[in-house]
DNA sequence: CCCGGCGCCTGAGGGC
DNA sequence: TGCCCTCAGGCGCCGG
């Protein structure tokens, strides 16, 4: 990536929008080995904070301290510094975007960009200097996101992260894990799917992406699965996954690597915001369930 | 315990 | 042009 980060992201907002999308664990993955690359060895020199209600615990106690390790837990980001750690949730539109040479000042009243056009811009809520003239801006529209700072020996005591379930590719995700977690189960199979407790890391796209795989409707009741069908949705929610990761995210409205460029994914998509069935080119049904809108093929999911 | 529904938050887009 | 309504959805919380 020699020279891509050297400019704020340009890029960023320049297509059309489509929807609204959420960071889900191929983004933060992607996001996560990005930052590593550059932030990992740095120190953190001070914390700008433009949104008070996202940013929980005291950041001060993290200035000063070296940068040791990056890791995901589900979708969450916890950059793991000498003794304190910094998680970060983005939850719908939240960006974290990395730029050497970035804005010494933003507190000294120079008028703020208009959203997308560049960093820091409206929606910026927190601004991470670290040494190496490396600045990590945390964007989010929608104020949904936090930046949460722990001990570093607190992280497995945090709520959300202690009630994580297995991740897919994780050993601890099974077919039987799945037949006994899904077995009495009376909501639909995509709420299930989108519990975080039961499965870490994925979201709405995943989700649909996973059952349309799998050829499973996603208002099936989780419990009505049989062997079979508990068996294609493992395979099929690992390859969903697995394509995320390896498609660098989803190419989609906020969601954008700390370069500031857009995901590939969605061009992938089988299910999520199509119109069409990949398969069998019937049209693609769009129904709320468990709360958010599902996309699948009446025709190839039963 | 389990499930559904709401609030948080902002901007885009549609109807009139 | 401009106002009002709906929609987007991860997660904490509340109620049945």
């Amino acid at each position: 990536m020699p020279g891509a980060h050297r400019g704020p992201s340009e890029r960023v907002g320049s297509g059309k929008c489509l929807a609204k999308c959420m960071p889900e664990l191929p983004e933060v993955e992607t996001i996560r080995e990005g930052l590593r690359d550059r932030l990992v060895g740095k120190r953190l020199i001070n914390v700008e904070n433009l949104s008070p209600k996202q940013l929980i615990g005291d950041v001060a106690d993290a200035v000063g301290q070296t940068v040791k390790k990056i890791e995901r837990q589900g979708k969450v980001l916890i950059l793991n510094l000498r003794e304190s750690s910094l998680l970060f949730h983005l939850k719908m539109t939240g960006q974290l975007i990395l730029v050497e040479n970035g804005e010494p000042e933003l507190s000294g009243g120079h008028p703020v960009p208009k959203f997308g056009s560049e960093v820091p811009n409206k929606t910026t809520r927190i601004i991470l200097r670290f040494s190496g003239q490396e600045t990590l801006y945390f964007n989010d529209l929608r104020k949904f996101g936090w930046l949460k700072v722990l001990s570093t020996a607190e992280v497995k005591n945090e709520p959300l992260i202690k009630s994580l379930g297995p991740e897919p590719l994780s050993a601890g995700f099974t077919k039987p894990y799945l037949a006994e977690r899904s077995a009495k189960k009376s909501g639909p199979i995509k709420g299930f799917l989108l519990d975080q407790t039961i499965i870490a890391g994925i979201g709405n796209i995943y989700a649909d992406e996973a059952l349309w795989y799998a050829r499973i409707r996603p208002d099936r009741p989780a419990g009505s699965l049989n062997e079979a069908e508990v068996g294609r949705l493992y395979t099929a929610t690992n390859k969903a996954i697995e394509l995320g990761i390896k498609h660098r995210g989803t190419s989609f409205d906020s969601y954008v690597t700390i370069e500031g460029e857009r995901g590939n994914y969605l061009h992938h998509a089988k299910a999520y915001h199509q119109t069409e069935c990949a398969r069998c080119k019937g049209p693609i049904e769009k129904k709320k369930i468990a709360g958010r809108t599902a996309h699948f093929c009446p025709r190839c999911q039963k």
